[in-house]
DNA sequence: CGCCTTCCTTGACCTGGATCAAGACCCTTG
DNA sequence: CAAGGGTCTTGATCCAGGTCAAGGAAGGCG
């Protein structure tokens, strides 16, 4: 994680972590409607978070890849209010909340971090209710890849390579698309030349062109 | 606010408001960019907040009322992301947020509460992104006034009439809509018969009606 | 190794909501 | 009380993306 700390503050941070769980492919990691304990920081893998309605509709809410956090709406009623979901092989820290909070009121620096990382989600959000509330579909496609590949740049992986780890179902759910719209769009960014895709292997040869697309108001 | 606590943690809670605001409308209270300080907690009045990209796009991300808690964004960076705007006279309690954490760290209900409204602005815009990903204009409609009355109703409104403080405009900004197709979806409501609308006074008059259009699958 | 299933692509057509435009209503201000 | 600007309604038209349909690639499994 971050920040100042003394050894004694990190030896007990480290005691937050419970237990260590895998999670395979395609399994959840939690559910909707099952009671919250702990939050989740995933080691490896790759997660979707979706809610689902009565009538079947389904949302995608995000996908979450290593160092970052999920379980965070169970906190207001003790229960999860969205699925999570592991899109290849994972590995999260189960941290119970009731000791995320008890410590939280000892150690400054992880209180404060608690804070950003909700904070964070709520940005997050009202970035993709910008996206979902006002882009067009070429517009949200290429804010997606920019966001995704940044992510991984982070991570150490390359700016221009990557392997999607979800469906065009997936995407297209997260983007408030239909995953021919997905992937019409994909084939069209190939065709003007600004990616390769082959299935879910895309090479960025274009970033200026993807990012001018995002800023591209209609025209004025 | 809520919770059992004794009559001196009611105190401490109560001296953390440094400043009582007004805040007429149309004025701001935070502005995208400003230094983050404090939470506000709405005492009167009625506000938006929306967020707008360089490119002039905006977008706004949600409607708050007497009780509800703005400036959660700001916590991440220090620096607000959005703009909160009074669209009716208003009074805002101002609470800093360093005052929060330190009081929090000690009166373990606050602590939980301000996780618990955290979590609760995660969840809803989860239900914003179900809105604008995967609803029809009509659901959409619907689903904003229930939402708008219940909220009401919990403060001792009416379930049944509202005033509304944002134009055509506002609401199809929340809603992913333009205004004519958001005044349309008025006048197809008024003329089912199932709300009264006069300019921005509206009148429910079939609840059952809208909620049967939000849960309402296309055709399965 | 070959079958099967799941995922992806592409085409043809349709439609919900956007866009453009013209007034009507209403509130404010002089 | 009249004028004017912001807001709302409604009509006509258009188009981005949805829908329906038909294959095609690829990875898992017996």
């Amino acid at each position: 994680m971050p920040l100042g700390l003394n050894q004694e503050e990190l030896d007990r941070i480290d005691g937050l972590v419970a237990v260590r769980r895998k999670v395979k492919r395609g399994a959840t990691l939690f559910r909707n409607g099952e009671t919250f304990t702990a939050l989740y920081a995933i080691r490896t893998g790759f997660f979707k978070t979706s809610i689902t309605t009565e009538d079947g509709r389904d949302q995608v809410t995000g996908f979450q890849m290593a160092g970052e956090i999920i379980g965070l709406d169970g906190i207001v009623n003790d229960q999860h209010t969205c699925d999570a979901v592991a899109l290849e092989d994972a590995e999260v820290c189960e941290m119970p909340f009731d000791r995320i909070e008890e410590l939280s009121r000892e150690v400054n620096a992880l209180q404060r971090h608690v804070h950003k990382i909700m904070s964070r989600e709520i940005v997050r959000e009202h970035g993709v209710m910008l996206l979902l509330g006002s882009m067009r579909a070429e517009e949200r496609l290429a804010a997606f890849l920019l966001n995704l590949v940044q992510r991984l740049h982070a991570r150490g992986f390359s700016p221009l390579e990557l392997v999607l780890r979800m469906t065009r179902e997936e995407i297209g759910s997260y983007l408030g698309l239909k995953l021919e719209t997905v992937s019409r769009t994909f084939s069209k960014f190939a065709e003007d030349g600004m990616v390769e895709v082959k299935q879910r292997h895309i090479r960025i040869l274009d970033t200026e062109a993807l990012k001018r697309i995002v800023n591209l108001q209609p025209c004025l």
